[in-house]
DNA sequence: TAGATTGTTAATCGATTAACAATC
DNA sequence: TAGATTGTTAATCGATTAACAATC
């Protein structure tokens, strides 16, 4: 990366988005977006937006505005969308089972090579061709198959320990779905899906709908 | 409430991770807690801590700290976690089939009355004694059974369709799973859970560790 | 009482918005 | 060229942190 300033991670919560929405774009066939436009449809300002965007370089064009295809790549490099991330699930419940099974991820370059569960039931069954196997061979065929993602939908009573495992394993992104926060070191990135905040959060703003301050 | 001033939504965000760890507290026995030891917990401040606390009343004792058990009530209060919801989820795939099995979510009282699919073979499966409809039948069953929350588990291209049954039948409350931004009247509460931007966030950690800045 | 820790005000820091010169 | 829209600086706003008096 050629730029020199750290980025505020409020800014990279937000491109994801912009990512989501030119890929909207490019598929309408639209290939001319201005930031006022993708202000309208995101509903951050038009400022906000050329500020973001300008932490990793100036993409636009004065007069004219952001080229939908070319925005669409930059950002796709920057959040790393251009490489093949191999990916396992521990936890073949339902949770995990819906992940597996969503080809939005496999077609943003996320592969999921296997599922891993304790429940002899489970195991050796196929999710779409990805095969579920035992636990306890989790750990070698991560390091086997140079995996770079682990997915955690295991109940969160044993969180901790599928962490434990992912971090001996070398992976060095955990994406979790148990409602816990699990300790790793410094340089494995954790990411948290946290469904019980975010419908404790539902249930606070349909119970306070006029004593917070709407943004978002 | 008895409060004057809106609150922040960066203050209700944190407000149910603060619930959980009241609640792994209690569960462990431990009745007495300081803002100084929750900071260590999660990761917040102390300060920052009491003052997110301090928007709703003043819950802790000089010297003492914070009764853990009350705390806790006090923010399920807040959070409304003191009533039951009816909710509903379209989309009896993986996921909402994930959802409606999660025990979690009805002990926090949030009740799956139904699912509901336009696909014929799910239609009169049962998950957990939870009935797969008709998606026809939804509509009227909100209605008849005045659900408050609707749970969106479609694919991206029918979650604005599902939204707008959800809106004509009354609903109040959306949890959308859907990777698009639904459209609602403003007195609608939507909650999006956008996993794909998740994914991408811990995309972009993974290939950035030192270009960002560190919070959470 | 002495020690601890809150509640709250003031100071700092960071993020958003406004404004406009640069330039396509 | 004239009009449009970016890139970027400066102003504003809001959120976090620090500090400490109040008080249990």
């Amino acid at each position: 990366m050629e730029r020199d300033n750290k980025v505020s991670i409020t800014v990279i919560r937000r491109l994801p988005k912009y990512y989501r929405y030119l890929s909207d774009l490019l598929n309408k066939g639209i290939n001319r977006i201005s930031s006022q436009e993708l202000s309208n449809m995101t509903g951050f300002t038009a400022s906000q937006i050329r500020q973001d965007l300008n932490n990793f370089g100036g993409f636009g064009q004065q007069g004219y505005g952001y080229n939908v295809e070319e925005l669409k790549n930059q950002l796709g490099k920057i959040l790393g969308l251009d490489k093949i991330y191999k990916a396992v699930i521990a936890g073949a419940g339902n949770l995990g089972q819906a992940i597996a099974n969503y080809r939005g991820f496999q077609d943003a370059g996320f592969e999921v090579l296997s599922l891993f569960d304790k429940n002899p039931k489970l195991i050796g069954i196929k999710i779409r061709d990805i095969e579920i196997r035992d636990i306890e061979e989790m750990e070698s065929f991560i390091k086997e198959n140079g995996v770079d993602i682990g997915i955690i939908t295991v109940p969160k009573s044993s969180a901790q320990e599928i962490a434990d495992i992912y971090v001996r394993s070398g992976i060095k992104g955990i994406w979790n779905f148990a409602p816990a926060d699990i300790k790793v070191p410094d340089d494995v990135i954790v990411e948290n899906v946290h469904l019980n905040e975010s419908l404790f959060a539902l249930s606070y703003f349909m119970n306070n709908k006029n004593d917070y301050i709407r943004r978002d």
